[in-house]
Parts: C-alpha cells; structure tokens; sequence
DNA sequence: GCCAACGTTGGC
DNA sequence: GCCAACGTTGGC
C-alpha cells in the first residue's frame, strides 16, 4: 500500500463534504497539473491518503483511501486529465497543523512542508506514521490512541 | 490582499 | 531549446 496527500480548500471541497459521501466516495476532479495526475495514475485501490485543508484550516483533518483507480476527468473533454475517486475512512482525532508539520524535523522532507504547491503528492511510510502518531491516531485501526 | 514559488505558454 | 511573460497555488 501506498501512502498519499490530498489537498482541498474547504470552501471549495471540505472534509465535512467528502464524508458527507461515504462509502461511495467521489471523483477528485479538476486536477489541471501534470505531477498531480501522474501521482493519481499511480494510485491502486485502497492507497491511504490524509485529507488536507489549504488556504483555511491548515491541517491534515482526515483520512482517506482511493476507491475507483483514475480515468477520464468528466469535468473535461480534455484528455489530458484524468483522477481517480477516493471515499473518506476516519477523521483524525486532532488535526495535524502545518506550522507543527513544519516545526517537525522528522517531516523536514514531506511535501507538505518542503513542495508547497503540488496538491496530490506521495507520503513516504514514515512520514505517514509520524502524523498519524501526531494525530493522536492508531495507524492501523484509524481509531484514537 | 500580497507575494513568493513554481508551472505553463508562446515568441524567437 | 531558451527564456520572458503570464497564470495559479497557497502561506502569511
């Protein structure tokens, strides 16, 4: 399994809306950036991603997994663009910050912190445990510590 | 609202 | 193929 970030401003695309989807998930349309895409192209089923708030919030606030592999974008007839779908799994006990992703020398490499603009970027395993482990959250079982 | 960082476009 | 101009993202 591999490890993923998403970002969203919220008042465009927010957690509470993700999750508002359930089980059945939703396209992540409107990706309209080349490493963006291919980072989607390489996502398989069940890849466990943190669910980001930019612009306002600032914070990991959930997890996610992808629940359909990319194909076509249908906010497009470009056929440059493709995403894939991905359904909300649990919200993370206490949000994890930037500015403590930031202050985290362990995270020092994550792109989060150290790419900036890329909204669909990998998460290496140990970076994935360390905000997991700051969140307040179990890894495996996604429930509180 | 500003601006730095970065990606894309297009002229040459 | 270079690079200036421009557009967008996203933190502050």
């Amino acid at each position: 399994m591999q490890y993923w970030l998403f970002k969203s401003e919220p008042f465009k695309w927010s957690w509470e809306q993700q999750k508002s989807k359930g089980k059945a998930g939703e396209e992540w349309d409107g990706i309209r950036n080349y490493q963006a895409r291919n980072n989607m192209r390489l996502m398989e089923l069940g890849d466990r991603a943190f669910f980001y708030h930019s612009n306002e919030g600032l914070n990991v606030v959930g997890v996610a997994e992808v629940s359909a592999l990319s194909a076509p974008d249908s906010t497009t007839d470009d056929e440059r663009w493709d995403c894939v779908h991905i359904r909300a799994l649990a919200d993370m006990p206490n949000p994890v910050s930037l500015k403590d992703a930031k202050a985290n020398p362990a995270l020092g490499e994550m792109a989060l912190v150290a790419n900036t603009r890329l909204s669909v970027q990998p998460v290496k395993p140990e970076e994935w445990a360390e905000v997991c482990r700051m969140g307040g959250m179990d890894p495996d079982s996604l429930k509180p510590v």
